[in-house]
DNA sequence: GTCTATACACGGATAGAC
DNA sequence: GTCTATCCGTGTATAGAC
């Protein structure tokens, strides 16, 4: 990367123009990947969703990964800033329960992120540290343990299984939206409820 | 011309070569899966891999995607045989237990089939329907839990996360080798068996 | 029956004109 | 800043050599 970073002025190129085409890019981006997955998501469908050329998708990001990356970031800060702000405001002894519930029902509420993020976990094509997926969870399962004054369990493990087991709930959500996932994510949090009780 | 090998064995379209060769195309397909992953999985590089051009696999098998789903299948088939076998000559009321340990045991003992099945699993391209992946496991555990005599869990859900977390578990166990799947699917061998103990 | 050669349409990406 | 023109790679279809 670039070392640049010289002012706060920041004229460098961030025209109102551009943010606006990018914040559009971004939201067609979005939308594309939700609705035909990531792999239909081409360059060409793109440009055409937001009425320019590929060439000029690619001005305003360096490649179409870069911008399906970004994309894929900007709606899962949406997730991890709510989850977070709902455990913290918890009870620590309930942290697990509030982390599958807020997360479930974000995804729940957000169809469209909901499918980009599920897209973009499962689909090994960038490969995001699994660690920054798996390793809040497992605090928050230790901070847990901690409060219940409860002998510690293999947060890790936990922690990838109640991830895992989310991913695959909120999937069988998209494929059959008839499932009630809240009510499935109860299922989830009475497992790790008892995980906690001894 | 007119070379009329109208000799002993097996003539038509079975011949040695081409089951040779298709058994070698699957073989090339899995290990370049294995390795690169889907998205990076060209017909170019499985001909290359192969020594023959892409015109040739082509003629082996219709289209690339078909030639990658028999490899998909020819994998998953070695492991649910496996883990069917292992279930039906086992306790109904352990029968979870035992899916949970045959299924990570086979895919920690086969690493480039583990990655192969997971590839597939969570590529949404060919989409296999999500039924028959949580509907066998869901019987085992709705058989489980009249064997025990307790009252029937939401086994959809339980086969879900199950089936997620064991992805997860197998997932984070081929992004660091060293990582014990073995250990961590006991913990998911625990949270089963405790929710079937009420 | 098995393959090579070739050609096509589409994908992402680059260079340079305006 | 956006476009046209162009390039290379990928999947697929066809012809025809052996």
């Amino acid at each position: 990367m670039t070392t640049g970073r010289r002012d706060a002025g920041a004229h460098r190129e961030s025209t109102l123009a551009t943010q606006a085409r990018r914040a559009q890019l971004l939201d067609v981006t979005i939308g594309i990947v939700a609705e035909h997955g990531y792999a239909q998501t081409s360059l060409a469908r793109i440009a055409e969703g937001a009425g320019v050329t590929k060439a000029a998708v690619l001005y305003h990001y360096p490649t179409k990964d870069a911008l399906v990356e970004t994309a894929y970031e900007h709606v899962l800060t949406a997730l991890i800033g709510e989850v977070a702000a709902a455990v913290e405001g918890a009870d620590p002894a309930e942290g697990p329960a509030v982390y599958v519930r807020s997360m479930v029902g974000h995804l729940a509420a957000h169809p469209r992120h909901s499918r980009m993020i599920i897209e973009a976990m499962t689909n090994a094509g960038a490969d995001h540290d699994p660690r920054t997926r798996w390793e809040p969870l497992a605090q928050i399962i230790e901070a847990a343990a901690r409060a219940r004054g409860v002998e510690p369990v293999d947060a890790r493990a936990t922690a990838l299984i109640a991830g895992g087991g989310i991913d695959a709930l909120v999937a069988e959500h998209l494929h059959d939206p008839g499932y009630d996932v809240t009510v499935a994510a109860e299922t989830l949090v009475r497992m790790l409820d008892t995980a906690l009780s001894r």
